[in-house]
DNA sequence: CGGCAAACCTGCGAGC
DNA sequence: TGCTCGCAGGTTTGCC
């Protein structure tokens, strides 16, 4: 389910829930994740959450003993708010849930299991494994046209492909990199190499705009950032050509029965989707 | 280092 | 109904 925007809208609800509470006890159901389930994580009982961020697609809880808890939800974790008082009918694929001292409980579930959960030092956050590699945010000051066409130039792979790369920008996965070039009107299957500056500044500047208008939907269409179910972070998605092959392209009026409409081709074992018409 | 395929794991819908 | 196949929003690893 997650890429940025939808990890945004976890993380909101969970600082919603979680700031200032004390974890009261983890349980751990299942250890084996993408990496296995650190022996410290249930240590962090009695500690507070100062703060809860995201870098990348990682969720940070910053808690007052000096760890933080890094969480990522894979291709299929959820986080799950269950109230005092509520109930929560345990599902298959619940790994790891949080007791909050005020009775509430934060369950992650992920059933292919692509998802971690890790505990570092606060202070030697930027040195860890996962993030040491990262690229800037794409909604940060320093992912600019200048930037991205910089670091496309010379590349032979695919335009698409490239914009995904973490190392590049973070955040961009398979659906807002369709949706980007879509609305910045450039081939996906273009060499890297061969986007010109301006085109690259358009590209940076559909970055952001797709990515900020899913956060905004997460944000206005949960009460609260939660569902009635305590689910965090789905919402009504608007894609205009992610998942619609076949159909017709927003930005066109030629005739679907003649264009095909949106096509779907598969790079890197991932599906694009593109308005050949739109894009080039 | 660049580029690409395969790997990790489970669930679901389509088609037979 | 039940089987097989293809596909799924992420990231790492290993090979050439």
């Amino acid at each position: 389910m997650p890429e940025l925007p939808e990890v945004e809208t976890v993380c909101r609800g969970l600082a919603k829930a979680m700031t200032g509470e004390v974890i009261a006890r983890v349980d751990v159901a299942r250890e084996k994740l993408r990496t296995p389930v650190p022996k410290s994580l249930p240590a962090i009982a009695g500690a507070r959450v100062e703060e809860i961020s995201r870098r990348a697609k990682y969720i940070l809880l910053r808690m007052n003993n000096g760890e933080t808890v890094i969480f990522h939800l894979g291709m299929s974790g959820r986080m799950t708010i269950v109230k005092k008082g509520e109930t929560h009918a345990p599902e298959k694929h619940d790994h790891i849930t949080l007791h909050l001292k005020n009775g509430a409980r934060i369950v992650f579930n992920d059933a292919r299991r692509f998802g971690l959960v890790d505990v570092e030092k606060t202070e030697r956050l930027d040195a860890h494994k996962l993030f040491a590699h990262l690229g800037p945010e794409p909604l940060d000051r320093g992912f600019t046209g200048a930037y991205l066409a910089q670091k496309l130039k010379g590349k032979k792979v695919a335009v698409k492909l490239a914009i995904m790369d973490q190392r590049l920008v973070v955040g961009v996965g398979n659906i807002y990199a369709s949706e980007a070039l879509f609305m910045a009107g450039i081939d996906p299957e273009r060499a890297a190499g061969k986007i010109k500056p301006a085109e690259a500044e358009k590209l940076a500047s559909c970055i952001r705009a797709v990515l900020k208008k899913a956060i905004a939907a997460g944000g206005s269409s949960l009460r609260d950032y939660v569902q009635a179910d305590g689910e965090l972070g789905y919402f009504q998605h608007q894609w205009a050509v992610y998942g619609k092959a076949g159909e017709k392209c927003p930005g066109c009026d030629c005739d679907i029965r003649k264009t095909g409409g949106i096509k779907r081709l598969v790079q890197g074992a991932r599906s694009t989707f593109y308005c050949p018409k739109k894009q080039k």
